[in-house]
DNA sequence: CGGCGCGCTTGATACAGATCAAAGAAAACT
DNA sequence: AGTTTTCTTTGATCTGTATCAAGCGCGCCG
C-alpha cells in the first residue's frame, strides 16, 4: 500500500488526535517523506537542527556518546512518535535508523510557526515531549538500579507494548506473541548499560526458564508475559 | 528581603525572558507562594496533578521508585526551574524538597489556559521541558556507562554550574569555589545509581587527589575544576 | 562450493562496586 | 550537658557484570 503524503500525518497518532481538518491539511502540505535504511543517520548535519519528523514505520534510536566512544542509546522511536525539538537548543543528539525506517518530516521553522498558530497542535506536542521525558525517567530507574535480567525483561516488554497493534484496544491477548527486536545485540547493550555478552547471557537465561523463546537472531517469542513482567521489576522469581 | 508575589516570576529566568509586561502581570496574578522544609513533599496528593511551579530558592528533587523500595532520583530543580507538566498524563512523579525550598506555584488549568493564550510563554515552556529531557539523557549516559568516580565528579560539576550566580555571565572564575551539596549521601546515591558507601569513598578519593576538599557533611570546596571536569568524563587521570 | 567477515554465543577470569559489619560524628531530644 | 538517633565514614568480604578469549553460525562474495 502506497502512503500518500496526506496519509503521513493521518497515520500519526501523535499528530492527528483532536486536530481540526483544516490544521491537518496545513500540516500535510509541509510534510515530506523519506526512507532510511537500517544503520543510517536519519538526517544529515545541515538538517539535524532544522527538521522535525514523525516515524511512520520501523524504529529509530537516539543516542549520546562520550569522547572515548562509550555510547548510550537514550530513546527509541516507534511508529507515531515525534523526533526533533521545536524551539530547542541547537545541539541535536544523533538519531539513526535501528531498522529500516519510513518517516515524514517537516521544516523546523515552519513547524514552529504551525505550533504557535494552532493551539491543539501545541498541546499534542507538549504531551509528546512529556511522554518522552517520562520514558527517559523510567529508563533512568532501570539504568541506576535494575539488574541485568530485569533490564532485559523490561526492554522486551517495551518492544512488545510498542510493536503490538494499538488500534484494537481490547484485542484478545495471544498466549504467545512473536516479535522482532528492533535492535542488534550491540545496540541493546548500549540501551541497557550492559555488554553484549551479558545481553546474550540474559536472553539465554530468559529462554531457559521459559518466558521467551529465541528464534533467529532478533526474532523472539514471548511465551509468558506475566513472568516477563515479574522479572522486569523484582529480580527474585 | 521579602519577595512579593510579583517578583516571584520576575526572578524566574524560565518565565521572564522575552515576555511582554502584560503577560507577566497576568501570570503574577495567578501565582501563590510556599516554603517547603527539606525532606517534605512539595505538593500533597490532591495538588500533585493540578499545579505547576517554579523554584525560587533551594533545590527540589524528583524521584521514581520500584515496588521493593529501590529509588532513583531523576531530576534536580534549581532556582528558576519549572516543576510540573501542563497537559500531561495524570501520573506525577514524587517531587520533594532536597533543601529548604521556596516556590511559586500556579493552578494547573489556569496555567494551561495562559500557555495556550500567550505564544511566548508556550515557547518558554517547551524550551524548559526540552532542557529537562536533555538533562535526563545526559544522566542516562552517566547511569549506563560512567564509573563511580566519573559519576561523583559529574554531580559536583552540575551543582557547581547551577548554584553559581548565573547573572554575571563573564565573572572571573574563583580559584576555589565553596558549595553546599543540596543532597544527603543517601540522595546522592539514589541519583548516581550507587550505594552511600561508594559515594562516601568517591568523595574521599576526590579529596585525597586534591580536586575537592570536604568541609562539613555537605559543604565542599572545589579546588581544581579542570581536574574535576577531566574526571567527569574519562576515568583515566 | 569454500573461504572470509561479522554478529552472536559460550566459557574462564578479574574487578568495581555491593554488601555486611562496626565505629565515629553530627544532630535532635530530654 | 548527656543521651539517643540518625547520618557518615571506614574496613573486610562477596558477587554481578565486565573483560578477555575462543568458538560458532550464517550470509556474502569470489
Amino acid at each position: 500500500m502506497r502512503l500518500t503524503c496526506r496519509s503521513c500525518s493521518i497515520r500519526s497518532r501523535a499528530l492527528c488526535r483532536a486536530l481540526p481538518e483544516a490544521t491537518l491539511d496545513q500540516i500535510n502540505r509541509l510534510a515530506r517523506r523519506r526512507r532510511v535504511p537500517a544503520g543510517r543517520a536519519l538526517f544529515n548535519e545541515d538538517e539535524a537542527n532544522n527538521v522535525v519528523a514523525t516515524v511512520l514505520a520501523g524504529v529509530a534510536k537516539v543516542s549520546v556518546s562520550l569522547a572515548d566512544g562509550r555510547t548510550q542509546v537514550v530513546g527509541l522511536h516507534f511508529p507515531s512518535d515525534f523526533i526533533g525539538r521545536p524551539f530547542a537548543a541547537p545541539v541535536a543528539p544523533l538519531a539513526e535508523a535501528a531498522t529500516d525506517v519510513e518517516l515524514c518530516f517537516f521544516d523546523r521553522p515552519r513547524f514552529e510557526a504551525l505550533l504557535v498558530e494552532h493551539k491543539g497542535l501545541e498541546e499534542v506536542f507538549v504531551r509528546q515531549v512529556t511522554a518522552e521525558l517520562d520514558a527517559a525517567r523510567e529508563w533512568m530507574l532501570l539504568l541506576g538500579h535494575k539488574t541485568a535480567e530485569e533490564r532485559m525483561a523490561s526492554l522486551i516488554l517495551q518492544c512488545l507494548t510498542r510493536l503490538e497493534p494499538s488500534d484494537c484496544v481490547a484485542h484478545v491477548p495471544a498466549t504467545e506473541v512473536r516479535i522482532e527486536l528492533p535492535l542488534s545485540r550491540t545496540e541493546i547493550a548500549q540501551f541497557l548499560g550492559l555488554t553484549i555478552e551479558t545481553v546474550s547471557r540474559m536472553l539465554k537465561r530468559l529462554s531457559t526458564v521459559g518466558v521467551i523463546a529465541i528464534e533467529s537472531g532478533r526474532g523472539i517469542r514471548v511465551r509468558d508475559r506475566a513472568g516477563l513482567e515479574r522479572r522486569a521489576e523484582a529480580g527474585k522469581v
